[in-house]
RNA sequence: GGGCGAGUGCCAGAGUGGCCAAAUGGGGCGGGCUGUAAACCCGCUGGCGUAAGCCUACGUAGGUUCGAAUCCUACCUCGCCCA
């Protein structure tokens, strides 16, 4: 069912502008005209570092922005920075250790295309001019580069005036900023200009999209290929992702959110949308889900509390996405029943293990489930009164639970009021 | 190469010999209120230990001192200015 709906179609019926700003996501462009390039079938190209084995929810928008253009009938290049990721350290600068980064991140992004292919139907020849979409890497074409011959081609083209005028750049070398800027970074805007010509001239690549922090670094692309190969290419910007509230998105108690479900349960990741702010969920259900705009604006179009079965839509619909159907439906059957009146914690995608034979202390569960990160930890959460054994607050952190503690075969651990897991016993 | 300045906890940012595991703010977590929301109020926020206490931590390595984030030396990194 999701592969059906992510099937990309032929031919553009829908114009993929008009489907990004329907639903919000874009920022800025660089043609204003924009609109009619995707009038006819074009490839459009987004860049994902490797820097982790996971993509993680931030990386959800330009993800659908991928989606959205291959549904609109279009080619999306998926281009990994395995080239801008090697040199992302330049402390590893030893041979043992590039070996390792090389193999790490070949790993990582075989792992993130993995994600990525959720989303996006791949085709395997960079030849096939349908709407498959197509993964390369830039270290085949950045890594080859050597100094005198990247100077001698590329240089001339760019000009550090310009580079300097780029608000990326800008702030770095305002003098009340100090960090500074290093050459290295400086050169991230030449590579992935570089980048944006290199699939110009591989595959016809003519448009490339990005969260807005990539702006300058595309317009210096477009700006290279005009110099270099006369070409008029288009960039288009997606917002960026921020709270309501002003807080950082995709952080919660555990850290990031990942898509990977080792890293982040799908139940913990249905949460996480679950408890979107009432002022950020229209907005989300536009950017990260494919529900139609005009049934976004019925489920929100409620005040307080009537948005909650919109935040549920919401939480199953990118579950559903990244977790597969199934998943999606533990996760919101888990999580229902939990938070029920009756409070019914056996669902399956309730974080749950066996119950070690000879117990633990409250403190050690609340360890081993991930529910405090350290024994102190733990420790502090009970003075704090936040933790419960079934609905029993608990005063104790050294206080034992084995077996015998079980209902109805299991023994139940809450920490707050959302966070809890689940001991079963044999 | 020379001069000046800076490097503090998740982040920002105080502290300039003991009262410093380190002010304050943000973030995070917990409690209250609620709708599994926001705002607001309260508490907690390095690790180990039931506890007393111990250990690790203020760029790195040494040193002075009864005692150092704070003083000295060297080094590293960064910024500003000069060459």
């Amino acid at each position: 069912m999701i592969t059906d709906k992510l099937s990309a179609m032929t031919t553009p019926t829908v114009n993929f502008y008009d489907v990004l700003r329907e639903r919000g996501l874009v920022a800025q462009t660089t043609d204003p005209d924009i609109r009619q390039r995707f009038e006819k079938t074009l490839t459009a190209y987004i860049g994902f570092d490797a820097t982790a084995d996971s993509l993680h929810v931030g990386s959800l928008v330009p993800i659908m922005g991928l989606a959205h253009l291959q549904r609109c009938g279009h080619r999306p290049i998926v281009l990994l920075g395995g080239a801008t990721t090697l040199i992302g350290d330049p402390s590893g600068k030893s041979e043992a250790r590039k070996m390792l980064q090389h193999q790490q991140i070949d790993a990582n992004a075989q792992a993130i295309a993995a994600q990525i292919g959720r989303f996006v139907r791949f085709d395997d020849s960079l030849a096939t001019s349908g709407g498959g979409a197509v993964m390369v890497n830039n270290a085949d074409w950045l890594a080859k580069l050597n100094w005198i011959d990247l100077l001698r081609t590329y240089g001339p083209h760019f000009s550090v005036n310009r580079m300097l005028t780029m608000d990326s750049v800008k702030s770095r070398l305002d003098p009340s900023n100090e960090s500074g800027l290093s050459f290295l970074e400086f050169n991230y805007m030449v590579m992935q200009a570089i980048d944006f010509l290199k699939l110009h001239q591989m595959c016809g690549c003519s448009v490339q999209l990005g969260g807005q922090d990539q702006w300058g670094n595309i317009v210096m692309g477009i700006e290279l290929a005009r110099r270099m190969a006369n070409a008029d290419l288009a960039g288009l910007t997606f917002p960026l992702v921020t709270k309501s509230d002003g807080g950082k998105f995709g952080k919660s108690e555990k850290g990031n959110i990942w898509l990977d479900p080792r890293k982040t349960s799908s139940y913990d990741f249905y949460q996480f949308w679950r408890n979107t702010a009432d002022a950020d969920v229209a907005k989300f259900l536009g950017w990260f889900t494919f529900v139609p705009m005009d049934e976004v604006r019925k489920l929100t179009g409620g005040q307080g509390a009537e948005l909650n079965p919109a935040k549920q839509r919401l939480a199953y619909e990118i579950t559903r996405l990244v977790h597969g159907q199934d998943e999606a439906d533990k996760a919101m059957d888990s999580a229902r029943k939990a938070f029920s009146a009756s409070r019914d914690v056996t669902g399956d995608a309730i974080p749950h293990a066996p119950l070690p034979p000879e117990g633990g202390t409250i403190a050690q569960l609340l360890v081993a489930a991930g529910l405090a990160s350290s024994n102190s930890d733990a420790k502090k959460l009970v003075q704090g009164g936040g933790v419960r054994l079934h609905d029993e607050k608990v005063s104790d952190p050294q206080q034992r639970v084995g077996p015998a503690d079980a209902r109805d075969g299991f023994v139940l651990l809450r920490a707050g009021k959302k966070r809890l897991f689940r001991f079963d016993v044999a």
